[in-house]
DNA sequence: TTGTGTTTTATTGCCTCC
DNA sequence: GGAGGCAATAAAACACAA
């Protein structure tokens, strides 16, 4: 126990002193220093009740008008009794003085309705505590201050665990990209491989053409056969495939698929196959499918998805490829 | 019992609003 | 200019381990 410290409980059998006990446990003899005060200073230690005119809170003290204090109505009339530590303890300048439980709770009640303090307010509950109006608004000024460092830890709380939960979405996300980049890098190097083993077929072909001094004007269509304008389109199909798959690895922020021309020299805006315009990156996923579908495959042709996709092997006949993205379209490559 | 950390009460100075 | 709110701070009261 602290020195100095002065009790106004002189009755330690009072419902009162009870009550703080079973609060507070060892501090059950909570100073009531606040609630009570001798006034003549004479009052002896007898049990009997001293009244609302010999209860005196602070207000009284200093010259308050001592009005019925209905917080203490609720008390026993012997629960008190004053003695001569209690009026050396209101002489002593600078003592704080705790206030009591039940002081704090009713304190509490009135904060939960209202955290702020209108001067009425603050004048009522300062009669009904007995304690003066300046010790109700400190006592709501330090609760607001606790409840703000109280709301700023949770808020911090929340704003961790957001940032926790978006880091490991970006972990995540970014091991899946990379991931990715490998595979593309895998299989646009077999594509480059592919399309070098036709060149040089290809180069083959035209050395014989010229020795059989065969007209080499005509158009490709009328010259080629059905099979054969087949594996041009499947060249050009690899060309396109390159270039815009290499465009989409190596510039990972660049627009996906909205400039199909720089990829692609036989199509050209206008074209009714120039699919992709400067701006469609405000189309869906779906949409995008679909136009994409349109300009290069066979009406019909479903895309593969990612599950149906065996990304062990390098696909050996198709070019398509799809990696659906749920929520976030990253990434979406098409050839 | 004592040292130390925490909580509570109270003060001070600054700012804003009426 | 006064009242009231807030942040920073002091200091008493309290809790608790050693």
């Amino acid at each position: 126990m602290a020195g100095g410290r002065v009790y106004g409980g002189g009755n330690g059998s009072s419902s009162l002193s009870v009550l703080l006990q079973n609060q507070r446990g060892s501090s059950g003899s909570e100073p009531l220093d606040s609630l009570f005060f001798s006034g003549s200073c004479n009052s002896s230690t007898s049990s009997s009740f001293l009244g609302s005119r010999s209860m005196m809170s602070f207000e009284d003290f200093h010259g308050g008008n001592g009005s019925n204090k209905s917080f203490f109505r609720s008390f026993g009339s012997d629960e008190i009794g004053l003695d001569d530590d209690l009026d050396e303890y209101f002489h002593q300048p600078g003592k704080k003085r705790r206030l009591t439980v039940d002081q704090v709770q009713f304190l509490e009640k009135s904060f939960e309705v209202e955290n702020k303090l209108e001067p009425e307010r603050k004048v009522q509950l300062a009669k009904d505590l007995g304690l003066q109006p300046r010790q109700v608004a400190i006592w709501f000024q330090n609760r607001r201050a606790r409840w703000k460092t109280k709301q700023m830890e949770k808020d911090y709380d929340v704003l961790q665990a957001s940032y926790n939960s978006l880091k490991a979405d970006y972990e995540s996300l970014r091991k899946e990209t990379d991931k990715l980049k490998a595979e593309v890098l895998v299989l646009s190097d077999e594509l480059l491989k592919r399309e070098k083993e036709k060149e040089s077929n290809s180069e083959l072909s035209d050395n014989s053409n010229k020795l059989s001094e065969e007209p080499v004007e005509k158009p490709l269509a009328e010259s080629a056969s059905e099979g054969e304008v087949s594996k041009v389109s499947t060249v050009l199909c690899h060309q396109e495939d390159i270039s815009s798959v290499k465009s989409d690895i190596f510039d990972s922020d660049s627009p996906r698929l909205t400039d199909g021309v720089h990829s692609n020299p036989l199509m050209e805006p206008g074209d009714s196959s120039y699919a992709f315009e400067a701006d469609q990156s405000d189309l869906s996923q779906d949409e995008e499918d679909k136009l994409i579908s349109r300009s290069f495959l066979p009406s019909g042709y479903v895309f593969p998805k990612l599950e149906d996709v065996d990304y062990s092997d390098p696909p050996e006949s198709s070019c398509n490829f799809e990696y659906p993205v749920e929520d976030h379209a990253f990434w979406s490559w098409s050839y």
